[in-house]
DNA sequence: GCTCCTCATTGTGGTTCGAGAGGCA
DNA sequence: TTGCCTCTCGAACCACAATGAGGAG
């Protein structure tokens, strides 16, 4: 079609563009995919690698995928709906919307170290893709995601690779979604899901708009470093996999394996992610929409401007896709309130900066220095007061 | 550049007290 | 609406070892 012949022809000026914004600080060539607060920088994987293993205590600096929305600050949150890393900022000012708060988002975590390429692909949210087929997808992308050639991603952010591999890097979908899979498995209602496949693991698997340019990087880390995957990674052939996969459907590569906070979110995101996925319409269709509103806002689900990030509400879904599927709602109204948001960004940057101090408050005393405190607890008191010693 | 010394500052926990909120007549 | 009572929560208080900054040798 002459039209997509054009958005090709635009699309290529727009990626050398978000290049250039996301070039790495340290070798400046390199698409930054990742950014060091200690460091205020953007790096690439390989730079990361250089940089962060010079010694121990630039290794303990933390890292975080970058934003893809400003590109220049560390992502603190996935939007599942929109397949985007986001930092505090951005995540405010593009989901305090009504319409668009809904979107299914989760915090994401920062790494350090300086982890083998299995780690790398956890925090990514590929842990158990093993080197064989990061390879291999190289082998068979066929040049769909850029010059380099690998997966071609689709509309929802999925893969288009004919052999089943795509599937390893879609969430994980049960087969059927029913009413019942909407009750929440919350003990203190004595309801309990049935048929649900067990809720994923690993909630940190986010890479955002650029899983490609995350691939290549790593494929290129692997083949300059092939040690470093770990020993230890059972490396299986992709087929077998393929098949391991059909019978235990959304146990491979869907990104959910690893144990990473397992109460930090409540019981009534269990249901979210049983049948919030990039699935088809009649699935959506089949869960009445009522309920599943009444249903969220029961269980205060629904974050608003007002409460979604005060630390115990978690980040909502719309029941709604992570695909990269945009709630229409919420892009139609986007305009209109963008307006209003320009008018009050003062307001708004004031008030985001609050919401991520808030956030990342700590209420739970923090003791900087151990002998201090067993020093005051064997001080002798006078009501309370610390008394003077006889010497 | 290194070591030693001096001095100001910090941080620690149990108790008390006061401000503020909420309930009730 | 006002006044009184009860309850909750947080700030202040205390002494002194630990810490860090700065200067001298």
């Amino acid at each position: 079609m002459n039209g997509s012949s054009r958005n090709e022809e635009a699309e290529a000026p727009q990626e050398d563009r978000e290049h250039q914004k996301r070039l790495c600080d340290y070798c400046g060539s390199s698409m930054a995919l990742l950014y060091c607060r200690a460091d205020s920088a953007k790096l690439c994987f390989s730079c990361d690698r250089e940089v962060h293993s010079a010694n121990q205590l630039f290794s303990k600096h933390t890292r975080s995928l970058l934003c893809d929305a400003c590109d220049g600050s560390p992502a603190a949150i996935f939007c599942t709906t929109e397949s985007s890393v986001l930092c505090q900022n951005c995540d405010w000012e593009s989901h305090n919307l009504s319409s668009s708060s809904v979107h299914d988002r989760r915090p994401l975590e920062g790494f350090s170290g300086c982890p083998c390429l299995n780690e790398l692909l956890t925090v990514v949210g590929f842990e158990n893709m093993d080197k064989k087929a990061l390879l291999l997808s190289d082998e068979c992308g066929g040049g769909v995601g850029g010059g380099d050639g690998f997966l071609g991603s689709g509309v929802d952010g999925s893969f288009d690779l004919d052999d089943g591999f795509s599937d390893f890097l879609v969430w994980d979908t049960p087969s059927v979604v029913s009413l019942d899979d909407l009750i929440v498995s919350n003990p203190a209602y004595k309801f309990q899901a049935m048929g649900v496949p067990p809720l994923p693991k690993n909630r940190n698997a986010a890479c955002g708009r650029h899983k490609e340019e995350i691939f290549r990087q790593l494929r290129v880390l692997v083949k300059s470093e092939p040690n470093l995957f770990s020993e230890n990674v059972d490396v299986k052939p992709l087929k077998s996999l393929a098949s391991e996969q059909n019978m235990q459907r959304g146990s491979l590569f869907t990104g959910f394996e690893h144990d990473a906070e397992p109460t930090v979110f409540p019981a009534y995101e269990a249901h979210d992610f049983q049948y919030n996925d990039c699935g088809t319409a009649e699935k959506r269709e089949s869960s009445p929409k009522t309920f599943i509103r009444s249903h969220l806002q029961e269980c205060c689900v629904v974050p608003d401007k007002h409460s979604y990030n005060d630390g115990s509400t978690s980040h909502a879904n719309d029941g709604h896709g992570h695909g990269g599927q945009m709630n229409s709602e919420a892009a139609s109204a986007f305009p209109k309130v963008a307006a209003h948001e320009l008018s009050s960004q003062n307001r708004e940057t004031a008030l985001s900066r609050y919401k991520a101090k808030k956030k990342t408050r700590r209420y739970e005393k923090h003791i900087r220095y151990e002998s201090r405190k067993v020093r005051a607890e064997s001080r002798t008191r006078i009501k309370g007061r610390f008394a003077k010693m006889d010497h």
